[in-house]
DNA sequence: TCCTTTTGTAACAATGTTGTAACCTGTATC
DNA sequence: GATACAGGTTACAACATTGTTACAAAAGGA
């Protein structure tokens, strides 16, 4: 972290910083991060089905979770009027833009991972 | 995600992946991104109570977090015999590896917060 | 002697979160 | 008519997490 961001940081308003403590609460929930994770690893929409299945969470959870996301403005919804339906769910540009992060973030993780093995 | 990295998560084996998800449950955990954050904003071994004043949470809870994160290896404690009791925290290498894509988190975190403040 | 400080820990009640099971829509197929 | 599918929702019991309160240790100062 800058000392240019520390001070943005500290001259916030309370106003700002909440929402960054309610973005860091919102990734902090479980699952949250997987999600991400699995919609960043396709860029294509992905279905209810698709993400549940990779994340292997139960539909409860992945369907809060998408809800959490979408009134965020991370991702959009698209219900389709097939039989039977379909849902997509894609990221929008505010969440690509966490991409680069994410994806290095991951990779960190998986680095680790990799380490572990080793030993 | 590179198409080398979403394949090498596709043929992990069983253990890596348990580490992986190991580790974002553990960053998921509440206030650990926040204190994730304030040590990286100083690059300085930084106290217990310099911690709890600037992630604004209990005792009990930063004692927890951070707890975990020396079990995982991400931070060092390092207790000095004065009165009153010192004891410093730093991040391992590991977690420093993490520094870049925390702190382009942090920016997109950031970023979003002015846009809803100009809002 | 008592109070102060830092850095915690233990117990516990209150609160929050999770998965499960049941149910729903709308249409197509057996 | 029954059943299947995708994509959910609801209620609820079980479980996990949180903050609060009380406490501790060690030594110096009033």
């Amino acid at each position: 972290m800058s000392q240019v961001q520390s001070q943005r940081m500290q001259s916030m308003c309370e106003s700002a910083r909440s929402h960054v403590d309610e973005l860091l609460v919102l990734l902090s929930k479980s699952k949250m991060l997987s999600i991400l994770y699995v919609m960043n690893c396709d860029p294509a929409p992905m279905r209810f089905s698709e993400i549940k299945k990779r994340v292997d969470s139960s539909s409860t959870t992945v369907a809060r979770r998408l809800a959490e996301l979408e009134d965020n403005g991370l991702v959009t919804r698209t219900a389709y009027a097939t039989v039977p339906a379909t849902v997509e769910y894609a990221l929008t540009k505010d969440a690509i833009s966490l991409q680069p992060s994410l994806e290095s973030m991951f990779e960190c993780v998986l680095n680790r991972a990799d380490n572990f093995v080793e030993n």
